[in-house]
DNA sequence: ATAGCTCATTATGAATACAATAAGGCGAGC
DNA sequence: GCTCGCCTTATTGTATTCATAATGAGCTAT
Protein backbone atom coordinates (compact mmCIF):
# COMPACT_ATOMS: atom_id res chain seq x y z
CA UNK A 1 0.00 0.00 0.00
CA UNK A 2 3.00 2.31 0.30
CA UNK A 3 3.68 1.82 -3.45
CA UNK A 4 0.64 3.47 -4.54
CA UNK A 5 1.90 4.62 -8.17
CA UNK A 6 -0.56 2.06 -9.57
CA UNK A 7 -2.79 4.56 -10.79
CA UNK A 8 -0.62 7.47 -11.93
CA UNK A 9 -1.89 9.15 -14.67
CA UNK A 10 -0.22 12.65 -15.41
CA UNK A 11 2.91 12.29 -13.91
CA UNK A 12 2.76 15.95 -11.74
CA UNK A 13 5.78 18.60 -13.15
CA UNK A 14 6.19 16.66 -16.41
CA UNK A 15 5.42 18.56 -19.90
CA UNK A 16 2.63 16.45 -22.08
CA UNK A 17 4.06 13.97 -23.70
CA UNK A 18 1.51 13.52 -26.34
CA UNK A 19 -0.46 10.70 -24.69
CA UNK A 20 -4.00 11.18 -24.25
CA UNK A 21 -4.43 12.75 -20.61
CA UNK A 22 -6.35 10.19 -19.45
CA UNK A 23 -9.60 12.13 -18.95
CA UNK A 24 -10.41 10.94 -22.46
CA UNK A 25 -9.57 7.10 -21.67
CA UNK A 26 -11.54 7.31 -18.33
CA UNK A 27 -15.03 7.95 -19.38
CA UNK A 28 -17.47 10.97 -20.02
CA UNK A 29 -14.53 13.34 -20.31
CA UNK A 30 -13.75 14.94 -17.34
CA UNK A 31 -11.25 14.71 -14.66
CA UNK A 32 -13.48 13.81 -11.64
CA UNK A 33 -14.99 11.02 -13.45
CA UNK A 34 -11.44 9.61 -14.56
CA UNK A 35 -10.41 9.52 -10.78
CA UNK A 36 -13.91 8.03 -9.93
CA UNK A 37 -12.67 5.23 -11.75
CA UNK A 38 -9.39 4.72 -11.29
CA UNK A 39 -10.00 4.73 -7.19
CA UNK A 40 -13.31 2.38 -8.00
CA UNK A 41 -10.80 0.33 -9.83
CA UNK A 42 -8.14 0.41 -6.95
CA UNK A 43 -10.90 -0.27 -4.53
CA UNK A 44 -12.69 -3.45 -6.08
CA UNK A 45 -8.94 -4.99 -7.01
CA UNK A 46 -8.11 -4.86 -3.72
CA UNK A 47 -5.29 -2.25 -3.73
CA UNK A 48 -6.85 0.07 -1.50
CA UNK A 49 -8.31 -2.39 1.69
CA UNK A 50 -11.67 -1.62 3.04
CA UNK A 51 -11.09 0.57 6.77
CA UNK A 52 -8.04 2.12 4.48
CA UNK A 53 -8.29 6.16 5.15
CA UNK A 54 -8.28 8.06 2.06
CA UNK A 55 -6.49 11.33 1.62
CA UNK A 56 -7.70 13.23 -0.68
CA UNK A 57 -4.33 15.55 -0.71
CA UNK A 58 -2.65 12.32 -1.46
CA UNK A 59 -5.22 11.62 -4.09
CA UNK A 60 -4.94 14.29 -5.99
CA UNK A 61 -1.12 14.42 -5.92
CA UNK A 62 -1.54 10.52 -7.48
CA UNK A 63 -3.58 11.81 -9.75
CA UNK A 64 -1.96 14.92 -10.89
CA UNK A 65 -4.94 16.66 -10.05
CA UNK A 66 -6.12 19.48 -7.86
CA UNK A 67 -8.94 18.31 -4.60
CA UNK A 68 -11.54 19.71 -6.60
CA UNK A 69 -12.19 16.87 -8.74
CA UNK A 70 -10.82 14.49 -6.30
CA UNK A 71 -13.71 15.34 -3.79
CA UNK A 72 -15.97 15.02 -6.67
CA UNK A 73 -15.42 11.43 -7.08
CA UNK A 74 -14.80 10.78 -3.14
CA UNK A 75 -18.37 11.64 -3.60
CA UNK A 76 -20.01 9.71 -6.23
CA UNK A 77 -17.91 6.44 -4.46
CA UNK A 78 -19.91 7.25 -0.92
CA UNK A 79 -23.24 7.41 -3.30
CA UNK A 80 -22.46 3.70 -4.47
CA UNK A 81 -21.36 2.52 -0.94
CA UNK A 82 -17.80 1.95 -2.15
CA UNK A 83 -16.67 4.61 0.66
CA UNK A 84 -17.82 6.28 3.49
CA UNK A 85 -17.58 10.08 4.35
CA UNK A 86 -17.80 11.16 7.73
CA UNK A 87 -18.22 14.96 7.67
CA UNK A 88 -14.67 16.74 8.62
CA UNK A 89 -13.69 13.18 9.64
CA UNK A 90 -12.24 12.06 6.60
CA UNK A 91 -12.91 9.56 3.85
CA UNK A 92 -11.84 5.62 3.98
CA UNK A 93 -13.13 2.59 2.32
CA UNK A 94 -15.72 1.13 3.31
CA UNK A 95 -15.19 -1.40 6.28
CA UNK A 96 -17.97 -3.51 6.20
CA UNK A 97 -19.53 -5.43 9.50
CA UNK A 98 -20.38 -9.09 8.82
CA UNK A 99 -24.13 -7.76 9.71
CA UNK A 100 -23.73 -5.54 6.84
CA UNK A 101 -21.91 -8.41 4.14
CA UNK A 102 -25.19 -10.61 5.17
CA UNK A 103 -27.33 -8.00 4.44
CA UNK A 104 -26.10 -7.34 1.13
CA UNK A 105 -25.37 -10.63 0.38
CA UNK A 106 -29.12 -11.55 0.61
CA UNK A 107 -29.54 -8.23 -1.20
CA UNK A 108 -27.74 -9.27 -3.54
CA UNK A 109 -28.82 -13.20 -3.98
CA UNK A 110 -32.84 -11.92 -4.26
CA UNK A 111 -31.76 -9.26 -6.67
CA UNK A 112 -29.96 -12.18 -9.15
CA UNK A 113 -32.84 -14.26 -8.47
CA UNK A 114 -35.29 -11.68 -9.78
CA UNK A 115 -33.30 -11.26 -12.53
CA UNK A 116 -32.94 -14.40 -13.94
CA UNK A 117 -36.94 -15.31 -13.35
CA UNK A 118 -37.49 -11.88 -15.43
CA UNK A 119 -34.76 -12.96 -17.93
CA UNK A 120 -36.47 -16.67 -18.37
CA UNK A 121 -39.33 -14.77 -19.48
CA UNK A 122 -37.88 -12.63 -21.58
CA UNK A 123 -34.57 -13.11 -23.61
CA UNK A 124 -34.73 -13.75 -26.48
CA UNK A 125 -33.67 -16.59 -29.27
CA UNK A 126 -30.41 -15.09 -29.47
CA UNK A 127 -29.75 -14.28 -25.83
CA UNK A 128 -30.63 -17.24 -24.93
CA UNK A 129 -28.55 -19.17 -27.24
CA UNK A 130 -25.22 -16.41 -26.61
CA UNK A 131 -26.00 -17.78 -22.56
CA UNK A 132 -26.03 -21.27 -23.46
CA UNK A 133 -22.44 -20.73 -25.49
CA UNK A 134 -21.22 -18.41 -22.36
CA UNK A 135 -22.37 -21.49 -20.27
CA UNK A 136 -20.59 -24.24 -22.46
CA UNK A 137 -17.46 -22.03 -23.20
CA UNK A 138 -16.44 -22.07 -19.06
CA UNK A 139 -15.77 -26.25 -18.95
CA UNK A 140 -12.33 -26.12 -20.10
CA UNK A 141 -11.63 -23.21 -17.64
CA UNK A 142 -13.40 -25.19 -14.80
CA UNK A 143 -11.17 -28.19 -16.20
CA UNK A 144 -7.74 -26.35 -15.78
CA UNK A 145 -9.23 -24.98 -12.29
CA UNK A 146 -8.19 -21.26 -13.79
CA UNK A 147 -9.38 -19.36 -11.14
CA UNK A 148 -8.82 -16.21 -12.79
CA UNK A 149 -10.25 -16.72 -15.98
CA UNK A 150 -13.63 -18.25 -14.26
CA UNK A 151 -13.63 -15.13 -12.21
CA UNK A 152 -14.44 -13.33 -15.25
CA UNK A 153 -16.45 -15.80 -17.23
CA UNK A 154 -18.77 -15.85 -14.21
CA UNK A 155 -18.87 -12.03 -14.45
CA UNK A 156 -19.84 -12.04 -18.05
CA UNK A 157 -22.33 -15.13 -17.27
CA UNK A 158 -24.33 -12.80 -14.55
CA UNK A 159 -24.07 -9.67 -16.62
CA UNK A 160 -25.68 -12.03 -19.31
CA UNK A 161 -28.74 -12.64 -17.35
CA UNK A 162 -29.11 -8.79 -15.99
CA UNK A 163 -29.20 -7.74 -18.96
CA UNK A 164 -31.55 -10.64 -20.03
CA UNK A 165 -34.19 -8.96 -17.56
CA UNK A 166 -34.67 -6.52 -20.11
CA UNK A 167 -35.13 -3.80 -17.40
CA UNK A 168 -31.98 -1.45 -17.58
CA UNK A 169 -32.96 0.28 -13.74
CA UNK A 170 -32.49 -3.72 -12.73
CA UNK A 171 -29.18 -3.96 -14.35
CA UNK A 172 -28.07 -0.88 -12.27
CA UNK A 173 -29.56 -2.23 -9.05
CA UNK A 174 -27.71 -5.67 -9.53
CA UNK A 175 -24.52 -4.16 -11.54
CA UNK A 176 -23.63 -1.43 -8.42
CA UNK A 177 -24.46 -4.23 -5.98
CA UNK A 178 -22.18 -6.62 -7.61
CA UNK A 179 -19.24 -3.75 -7.58
CA UNK A 180 -20.20 -2.57 -4.17
CA UNK A 181 -19.32 -6.49 -2.56
CA UNK A 182 -16.17 -6.74 -5.10
CA UNK A 183 -13.97 -6.15 -2.41
CA UNK A 184 -15.42 -8.62 -0.45
CA UNK A 185 -15.33 -11.62 -3.08
CA UNK A 186 -11.95 -11.90 -3.75
CA UNK A 187 -11.28 -15.40 -2.14
CA UNK A 188 -14.46 -16.32 -3.29
CA UNK A 189 -13.39 -19.65 -5.56
CA UNK A 190 -10.74 -20.21 -3.03
CA UNK A 191 -12.33 -23.84 -1.74
CA UNK A 192 -11.08 -26.56 -3.78
CA UNK A 193 -14.20 -27.71 -5.88
CA UNK A 194 -15.86 -24.43 -5.73
CA UNK A 195 -15.23 -23.76 -9.28
CA UNK A 196 -16.95 -27.05 -10.36
CA UNK A 197 -19.79 -26.85 -8.01
CA UNK A 198 -20.34 -23.08 -9.46
CA UNK A 199 -19.95 -24.42 -12.79
CA UNK A 200 -23.28 -27.13 -12.02
CA UNK A 201 -24.98 -24.86 -10.22
CA UNK A 202 -25.22 -22.22 -13.27
CA UNK A 203 -25.59 -25.32 -15.37
CA UNK A 204 -28.94 -25.94 -13.53
CA UNK A 205 -30.07 -22.57 -13.30
CA UNK A 206 -29.80 -22.31 -17.64
CA UNK A 207 -31.48 -25.58 -17.80
CA UNK A 208 -35.00 -24.28 -16.25
CA UNK A 209 -34.48 -21.33 -17.90
CA UNK A 210 -34.42 -23.15 -21.21
CA UNK A 211 -37.16 -25.03 -19.79
CA UNK A 212 -39.11 -21.76 -19.15
CA UNK A 213 -39.76 -21.81 -15.39
CA UNK A 214 -38.36 -18.72 -14.04
CA UNK A 215 -40.15 -19.31 -10.69
CA UNK A 216 -37.16 -22.25 -10.38
CA UNK A 217 -34.54 -20.76 -11.83
CA UNK A 218 -34.61 -17.47 -9.88
CA UNK A 219 -35.17 -20.66 -6.21
CA UNK A 220 -31.70 -22.25 -8.02
CA UNK A 221 -30.43 -18.42 -8.39
CA UNK A 222 -30.92 -17.39 -4.54
CA UNK A 223 -29.38 -20.66 -3.33
CA UNK A 224 -26.37 -20.26 -5.95
CA UNK A 225 -25.28 -16.72 -4.24
CA UNK A 226 -26.10 -17.52 -0.56
CA UNK A 227 -24.14 -20.91 -1.43
CA UNK A 228 -21.19 -18.88 -2.80
CA UNK A 229 -21.80 -16.43 0.17
CA UNK A 230 -21.49 -19.04 2.68
CA UNK A 231 -18.19 -20.51 1.26
CA UNK A 232 -16.88 -16.70 1.23
CA UNK A 233 -17.96 -16.35 5.12
CA UNK A 234 -15.47 -18.76 6.18
CA UNK A 235 -12.39 -16.45 4.61
CA UNK A 236 -13.92 -13.52 6.52
CA UNK A 237 -13.37 -14.93 10.09
CA UNK A 238 -9.79 -13.20 10.72
CA UNK A 239 -10.74 -9.44 9.76
CA UNK A 240 -13.17 -7.06 12.21
CA UNK A 241 -15.97 -8.47 10.84
CA UNK B 1 -41.31 28.02 -10.90
CA UNK B 2 -40.52 31.68 -11.07
CA UNK B 3 -40.89 32.03 -7.28
CA UNK B 4 -38.28 30.00 -6.15
CA UNK B 5 -37.70 31.15 -3.02
CA UNK B 6 -38.88 28.34 -1.59
CA UNK B 7 -35.64 27.12 0.10
CA UNK B 8 -34.12 30.15 0.60
CA UNK B 9 -31.72 29.26 3.19
CA UNK B 10 -29.14 32.08 4.33
CA UNK B 11 -30.65 35.09 2.73
CA UNK B 12 -27.40 36.78 0.59
CA UNK B 13 -26.23 40.10 1.75
CA UNK B 14 -27.54 39.58 5.24
CA UNK B 15 -25.79 39.77 8.53
CA UNK B 16 -26.18 36.46 10.66
CA UNK B 17 -29.15 37.02 12.98
CA UNK B 18 -28.51 34.04 14.67
CA UNK B 19 -30.44 31.57 13.00
CA UNK B 20 -28.35 28.51 13.31
CA UNK B 21 -26.99 28.41 9.43
CA UNK B 22 -29.15 26.07 8.52
CA UNK B 23 -25.88 23.66 8.13
CA UNK B 24 -27.12 22.40 11.63
CA UNK B 25 -30.61 22.07 10.99
CA UNK B 26 -29.89 20.69 7.02
CA UNK B 27 -28.36 17.09 8.25
CA UNK B 28 -24.86 15.65 8.70
CA UNK B 29 -23.76 19.42 9.20
CA UNK B 30 -22.36 20.39 5.78
CA UNK B 31 -23.67 23.66 3.61
CA UNK B 32 -23.71 20.82 0.80
CA UNK B 33 -25.55 18.40 2.62
CA UNK B 34 -28.21 20.75 3.46
CA UNK B 35 -28.58 21.48 0.00
CA UNK B 36 -29.01 18.47 -1.36
CA UNK B 37 -31.66 18.19 0.96
CA UNK B 38 -33.32 21.86 -0.24
CA UNK B 39 -32.96 20.45 -3.80
CA UNK B 40 -34.55 17.21 -3.29
CA UNK B 41 -37.47 18.33 -1.46
CA UNK B 42 -37.78 20.76 -4.87
CA UNK B 43 -37.37 17.70 -7.11
CA UNK B 44 -39.77 15.50 -5.21
CA UNK B 45 -42.45 17.71 -4.60
CA UNK B 46 -42.81 19.46 -7.87
CA UNK B 47 -41.49 22.65 -7.45
CA UNK B 48 -38.64 22.06 -9.65
CA UNK B 49 -40.14 19.83 -12.78
CA UNK B 50 -38.57 16.75 -14.58
CA UNK B 51 -36.58 18.47 -17.20
CA UNK B 52 -35.98 21.66 -15.72
CA UNK B 53 -32.40 22.80 -16.12
CA UNK B 54 -30.60 23.76 -12.81
CA UNK B 55 -27.80 26.55 -12.99
CA UNK B 56 -25.11 25.68 -10.80
CA UNK B 57 -24.65 29.27 -10.00
CA UNK B 58 -28.71 30.19 -9.58
CA UNK B 59 -28.63 27.27 -7.15
CA UNK B 60 -25.81 28.76 -5.08
CA UNK B 61 -27.37 32.19 -5.11
CA UNK B 62 -30.87 30.96 -3.65
CA UNK B 63 -29.11 29.03 -0.73
CA UNK B 64 -26.55 31.50 -0.09
CA UNK B 65 -23.33 29.59 -0.91
CA UNK B 66 -20.75 28.88 -4.02
CA UNK B 67 -20.62 26.70 -6.38
CA UNK B 68 -18.73 24.95 -4.85
CA UNK B 69 -21.02 22.77 -2.49
CA UNK B 70 -23.94 22.94 -4.80
CA UNK B 71 -21.95 20.91 -7.50
CA UNK B 72 -21.38 18.46 -4.60
CA UNK B 73 -24.92 18.19 -3.95
CA UNK B 74 -26.23 17.91 -7.31
CA UNK B 75 -23.40 14.98 -7.85
CA UNK B 76 -25.22 13.12 -5.33
CA UNK B 77 -28.32 13.69 -6.38
CA UNK B 78 -27.32 12.67 -10.20
CA UNK B 79 -26.45 9.30 -7.99
CA UNK B 80 -29.55 9.17 -6.86
CA UNK B 81 -31.06 9.26 -9.88
CA UNK B 82 -33.14 12.94 -8.97
CA UNK B 83 -31.50 14.83 -11.79
CA UNK B 84 -28.99 13.97 -14.72
CA UNK B 85 -25.44 15.70 -15.25
CA UNK B 86 -24.27 15.85 -19.18
CA UNK B 87 -20.50 16.60 -18.67
CA UNK B 88 -20.06 20.45 -19.56
CA UNK B 89 -23.51 20.89 -20.85
CA UNK B 90 -25.18 21.13 -17.52
CA UNK B 91 -28.14 20.02 -15.25
CA UNK B 92 -31.36 19.03 -15.47
CA UNK B 93 -34.02 17.07 -13.20
CA UNK B 94 -34.29 13.62 -14.39
CA UNK B 95 -36.86 13.50 -17.11
CA UNK B 96 -37.69 9.97 -17.70
CA UNK B 97 -39.08 8.60 -20.49
CA UNK B 98 -42.44 6.28 -20.41
CA UNK B 99 -40.15 3.18 -20.33
CA UNK B 100 -37.43 4.29 -17.67
CA UNK B 101 -40.58 4.73 -15.95
CA UNK B 102 -41.72 1.29 -16.27
CA UNK B 103 -39.07 -0.03 -15.62
CA UNK B 104 -38.51 1.79 -12.29
CA UNK B 105 -41.92 0.92 -11.21
CA UNK B 106 -41.43 -2.39 -11.73
CA UNK B 107 -38.56 -3.20 -9.86
CA UNK B 108 -40.03 -0.66 -7.26
CA UNK B 109 -42.76 -3.20 -7.31
CA UNK B 110 -40.44 -6.01 -7.00
CA UNK B 111 -38.27 -4.65 -4.73
CA UNK B 112 -41.84 -4.27 -2.38
CA UNK B 113 -42.61 -7.61 -2.85
CA UNK B 114 -39.41 -8.70 -1.56
CA UNK B 115 -39.84 -6.72 1.46
CA UNK B 116 -43.40 -7.69 2.38
CA UNK B 117 -42.26 -11.56 2.01
CA UNK B 118 -38.95 -10.83 4.27
CA UNK B 119 -41.30 -9.33 6.66
CA UNK B 120 -43.53 -11.88 6.85
CA UNK B 121 -41.39 -14.24 8.34
CA UNK B 122 -39.09 -11.19 10.19
CA UNK B 123 -41.27 -8.66 11.95
CA UNK B 124 -41.46 -8.80 15.28
CA UNK B 125 -44.80 -9.10 17.58
CA UNK B 126 -44.42 -5.41 18.28
CA UNK B 127 -43.71 -4.23 14.62
CA UNK B 128 -46.51 -6.69 13.58
CA UNK B 129 -48.94 -4.75 16.17
CA UNK B 130 -47.91 -1.39 14.98
CA UNK B 131 -48.88 -2.24 11.33
CA UNK B 132 -51.73 -3.46 11.85
CA UNK B 133 -52.72 -0.45 14.05
CA UNK B 134 -50.98 2.07 11.25
CA UNK B 135 -53.42 0.44 8.94
CA UNK B 136 -56.17 0.67 11.17
CA UNK B 137 -55.98 4.37 11.52
CA UNK B 138 -55.98 4.98 8.14
CA UNK B 139 -59.43 3.87 7.75
CA UNK B 140 -60.89 7.54 8.95
CA UNK B 141 -58.72 9.11 6.35
CA UNK B 142 -60.38 7.05 3.73
CA UNK B 143 -63.58 7.61 5.16
CA UNK B 144 -62.89 11.32 4.89
CA UNK B 145 -61.03 11.06 1.57
CA UNK B 146 -57.98 13.27 3.10
CA UNK B 147 -55.60 12.61 0.11
CA UNK B 148 -52.80 14.39 1.92
CA UNK B 149 -53.31 12.67 5.29
CA UNK B 150 -53.40 9.42 3.23
CA UNK B 151 -50.16 10.10 1.33
CA UNK B 152 -48.26 10.40 4.20
CA UNK B 153 -50.05 7.46 6.01
CA UNK B 154 -49.22 5.51 3.26
CA UNK B 155 -45.38 6.48 3.07
CA UNK B 156 -45.39 5.31 6.60
CA UNK B 157 -47.45 2.09 6.14
CA UNK B 158 -44.53 1.41 3.03
CA UNK B 159 -41.52 2.20 5.36
CA UNK B 160 -42.66 0.15 8.15
CA UNK B 161 -42.89 -2.55 5.94
CA UNK B 162 -39.18 -1.88 4.73
CA UNK B 163 -38.18 -1.76 8.16
CA UNK B 164 -39.76 -5.12 8.55
CA UNK B 165 -37.52 -7.07 6.31
CA UNK B 166 -34.40 -6.33 9.15
CA UNK B 167 -32.60 -5.61 5.98
CA UNK B 168 -31.13 -1.71 5.64
CA UNK B 169 -29.13 -2.51 2.94
CA UNK B 170 -32.94 -3.50 1.08
CA UNK B 171 -34.42 -0.33 3.07
CA UNK B 172 -32.05 1.70 1.72
CA UNK B 173 -32.83 0.15 -1.70
CA UNK B 174 -36.16 0.77 -1.27
CA UNK B 175 -36.44 4.02 0.28
CA UNK B 176 -33.96 5.19 -2.61
CA UNK B 177 -36.39 4.12 -5.17
CA UNK B 178 -39.19 5.60 -3.59
CA UNK B 179 -37.82 8.90 -3.22
CA UNK B 180 -36.61 8.77 -6.85
CA UNK B 181 -40.48 7.94 -8.26
CA UNK B 182 -41.70 10.60 -5.90
CA UNK B 183 -41.45 13.51 -8.44
CA UNK B 184 -44.20 11.36 -11.03
CA UNK B 185 -46.46 9.68 -8.15
CA UNK B 186 -47.79 13.11 -7.58
CA UNK B 187 -51.17 11.86 -8.89
CA UNK B 188 -51.16 9.20 -7.48
CA UNK B 189 -54.09 8.97 -5.54
CA UNK B 190 -56.50 11.42 -7.58
CA UNK B 191 -58.76 8.92 -9.21
CA UNK B 192 -61.97 8.82 -7.48
CA UNK B 193 -61.84 4.94 -5.59
CA UNK B 194 -58.04 5.16 -5.37
CA UNK B 195 -58.01 5.79 -1.66
CA UNK B 196 -60.67 3.59 -1.04
CA UNK B 197 -58.88 0.32 -2.71
CA UNK B 198 -55.44 1.38 -1.78
CA UNK B 199 -57.02 0.36 1.66
CA UNK B 200 -58.55 -2.50 0.36
CA UNK B 201 -55.40 -3.98 -0.96
CA UNK B 202 -53.49 -2.85 1.83
CA UNK B 203 -56.23 -4.65 4.21
CA UNK B 204 -55.22 -8.09 2.15
CA UNK B 205 -51.71 -7.49 2.60
CA UNK B 206 -51.62 -7.53 5.86
CA UNK B 207 -54.48 -10.61 6.24
CA UNK B 208 -51.70 -12.73 4.41
CA UNK B 209 -48.85 -11.25 6.71
CA UNK B 210 -50.59 -12.18 9.68
CA UNK B 211 -51.40 -15.84 8.28
CA UNK B 212 -47.72 -16.11 7.61
CA UNK B 213 -47.69 -16.72 4.11
CA UNK B 214 -45.21 -14.73 2.81
CA UNK B 215 -44.81 -15.80 -1.08
CA UNK B 216 -48.80 -14.47 -0.89
CA UNK B 217 -47.87 -11.19 0.34
CA UNK B 218 -45.60 -10.58 -2.07
CA UNK B 219 -47.95 -11.30 -5.11
CA UNK B 220 -50.17 -9.21 -3.46
CA UNK B 221 -48.35 -6.44 -2.84
CA UNK B 222 -46.48 -6.75 -6.41
CA UNK B 223 -49.82 -6.64 -7.88
CA UNK B 224 -50.60 -3.56 -5.42
CA UNK B 225 -48.08 -1.42 -6.85
CA UNK B 226 -48.60 -2.86 -10.28
CA UNK B 227 -51.95 -1.40 -9.88
CA UNK B 228 -50.82 1.85 -8.60
CA UNK B 229 -48.49 2.52 -11.42
CA UNK B 230 -50.98 2.23 -14.18
CA UNK B 231 -53.32 4.37 -12.72
CA UNK B 232 -50.51 6.59 -12.13
CA UNK B 233 -49.98 5.91 -15.82
CA UNK B 234 -53.07 7.59 -17.28
CA UNK B 235 -52.04 11.21 -16.01
CA UNK B 236 -49.03 10.85 -17.01
CA UNK B 237 -50.62 10.90 -21.05
CA UNK B 238 -49.89 14.27 -22.15
CA UNK B 239 -46.12 15.38 -20.29
CA UNK B 240 -43.08 14.63 -22.68
CA UNK B 241 -43.14 11.13 -21.00
C1' DA C 1 2.34 10.19 37.85
C1' DT C 2 -1.78 11.05 35.73
C1' DA C 3 -5.52 13.64 34.07
C1' DG C 4 -7.19 17.62 31.98
C1' DC C 5 -6.56 21.73 29.38
C1' DT C 6 -4.48 24.65 25.87
C1' DC C 7 -2.32 25.39 21.68
C1' DA C 8 -0.39 24.13 17.30
C1' DT C 9 -0.95 21.42 13.27
C1' DT C 10 -3.30 19.36 9.65
C1' DA C 11 -6.95 18.02 6.82
C1' DT C 12 -11.53 18.98 5.33
C1' DG C 13 -15.29 22.44 3.90
C1' DA C 14 -16.18 26.46 1.33
C1' DA C 15 -15.19 30.45 -1.62
C1' DT C 16 -12.95 32.65 -5.25
C1' DA C 17 -10.23 32.81 -9.36
C1' DC C 18 -8.94 30.81 -13.71
C1' DA C 19 -9.41 27.77 -17.95
C1' DA C 20 -11.80 25.48 -21.41
C1' DT C 21 -15.80 24.05 -23.92
C1' DA C 22 -20.19 24.42 -25.94
C1' DA C 23 -23.84 27.26 -27.66
C1' DG C 24 -25.70 31.14 -29.99
C1' DG C 25 -25.35 35.05 -32.92
C1' DC C 26 -23.50 37.52 -36.66
C1' DG C 27 -21.37 37.94 -41.01
C1' DA C 28 -19.73 36.41 -45.38
C1' DG C 29 -19.92 33.56 -49.32
C1' DC C 30 -22.37 30.64 -52.50
C1' DG D 1 -32.01 33.91 -49.57
C1' DC D 2 -29.84 30.32 -47.30
C1' DT D 3 -26.02 28.00 -45.25
C1' DC D 4 -21.61 27.49 -43.38
C1' DG D 5 -18.11 29.20 -40.37
C1' DC D 6 -16.06 32.13 -37.02
C1' DC D 7 -16.32 34.70 -32.92
C1' DT D 8 -18.32 36.06 -28.67
C1' DT D 9 -20.34 34.81 -24.40
C1' DA D 10 -21.95 32.27 -20.81
C1' DT D 11 -21.55 28.12 -18.12
C1' DT D 12 -19.20 24.24 -16.56
C1' DG D 13 -14.70 22.05 -14.99
C1' DT D 14 -10.49 22.76 -12.39
C1' DA D 15 -7.18 25.08 -9.52
C1' DT D 16 -6.02 27.85 -5.73
C1' DT D 17 -6.85 30.21 -1.56
C1' DC D 18 -9.07 30.90 2.80
C1' DA D 19 -11.63 29.34 7.03
C1' DT D 20 -12.79 26.10 10.40
C1' DA D 21 -12.90 22.09 13.08
C1' DA D 22 -10.71 17.91 14.75
C1' DT D 23 -6.54 15.73 16.40
C1' DG D 24 -2.48 15.23 18.93
C1' DA D 25 1.29 16.88 21.67
C1' DG D 26 2.97 19.23 25.47
C1' DC D 27 2.37 21.49 29.68
C1' DT D 28 0.46 22.25 34.13
C1' DA D 29 -2.00 21.31 38.16
C1' DT D 30 -3.68 18.08 41.36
Amino acid sequence: MTDTTTAGLRKPDSEDDGMSPIARSGAGGTLAEAIRVGLADEITSGALAPGTEIDEQAVAGRFGASRTPVREALRQLAASGLVVIEPRRGVRVAALTANDLGELFELMAETEALCIRLATYRMTAVERVALQMLHRQSAPIVGRNDVDRYDQHNRDFHTSIYRGSHNSALVDHATGLRLRLAPFRRAQFRGEQRLQQSHSEHEAILSQVLQGDGEAAGRLMRAHMLTASATLAEYLVAPRG
